[in-house]
DNA sequence: ACCTGAACACCGTTCAAGT
DNA sequence: ACCTGAACACCGTTCAAGT
């Protein structure tokens, strides 16, 4: 008779709730992460999840921070580098490559009522960069706000270059003139596209330089 | 007999429910907008609602539509101007004075899953500025992405300037070196904060010039 | 045509009861 | 101590029935 050990469920903890929690946003959506379906990932009723953490709210802060963890982690293993502007510019696309894993990480940042203790520590860093970088004080607190949440890699559109909605009327072009030109001239080389033909990373990287080149004028 | 004339109750409108959605959010919040909620201010039960919209989502982007409608009649009001720097900014700062009334608006925009054409219409009259200013029509589609939100007035902070949340934890500043020092000659004149100290108007003006400035320069 | 009550399929969360 | 079933107070939405 072969001995079938049967592993013994590691039992339940916050970090396992957490992790669960941040597999179930990436595959499914951030909209998919219930008490329920979570209570189901890790083999549990939803009611047993409130053992490890307060409640729902608790979980959407864990699950921010689990991910500003990863992102302080893969900067913080960057090398240094004498230039601070292409220090904080190689640090701020390390944090977007991350953030790109987890898409619905901006949206939860945003709906946080407190301050995620790992964006201070990654503020921290940034300013470091900076102040090395002649930076005085007055001028990083400028530029953390001007940054926003470029600092963290994400930038916010206004309509964002999802799957779109199909069913919605297209733009009436004849009543946007400049818009019209604009598209025409734009994507001419693309012709197959009308909206959200945009190269986001280069987009990114365009807006970034902006202000970076701004401050290095200022400081 | 007197005659009681009833006024009778003027009918159920799209723009009756979206105004009352609008005032909902206003004054409780968005998480207080719901059918329910919103049946009794107009004087219905919640089913009849879908006879004027076909469901939530519609009516977040009507109420979407709604602001930015508001924004587009304050900036078309506005005198020319015959530098662009200027008129944008004006424009700019004119449509965050109106956000600032409909705090809940930047997330609702957020979540919509189709461009409203009311921010086209806004981003149309942009461009027309920007090419009057002698921008190239793919300068104009760079400074577009570069502005992103700040286009409509809003910056997205990673940290609102909210309520805070006093049971959480005050953040560590002897693992914040850097921020710490910061804090300290930032507030030294106003000691009575720790965050949440910044003036947001400041700093939103001070982002944007940045931007204007280094477009200013490219163009 | 417009409106409604009851119902359905979900939520997050509480609580008393199990082991 | 950790876990659970049943229940509660909400959601958005469907549907058959009213006028």
């Amino acid at each position: 008779m072969t001995r079938v050990t049967v592993q013994p469920r590691s039992p339940l903890t916050r970090d396992r709730v957490l992790r669960a929690a941040v597999g179930i946003a990436d595959e499914q959506g951030i909209a998919a992460l219930t008490m329920r379906r979570l209570g189901e990932v890790v083999g549990a009723e939803a009611m047993s999840l409130y053992h490890h953490v307060s409640n729902k709210e608790d979980i959407l802060d864990g699950i921010a921070e689990h991910v500003v963890q990863e992102i302080n982690d893969v900067v913080d293993g960057l090398p240094a580098q004498q230039d601070w502007k292409q220090a904080v510019r190689r640090r701020i696309l390390h944090a977007r490559a991350v953030l790109l894993k987890h898409p619905w990480a901006p949206a939860v940042f945003e709906t946080r009522k407190s301050v995620i203790p790992a964006v201070l520590r990654y503020h921290d860093g940034l300013i470091g960069l900076m102040r090395g970088g002649g930076f005085s004080n007055d001028l990083c607190h400028h530029a953390l706000h001007a940054l926003g949440s470029r600092a963290l890699g994400f930038s916010q559109e206004l309509f964002d270059a999802g799957p779109g909605d199909d069913a919605a009327p297209p733009p009436n072009l004849a009543e946007l003139p400049y818009l019209a030109e604009m598209l025409m001239e734009v994507v001419h080389d693309d012709p197959d596209s009308t909206i959200g033909w945009c190269d986001d990373q280069f987009e990114f990287e365009f807006g970034l330089d902006l202000i970076l080149d701004g401050l290095d004028k200022i400081k």
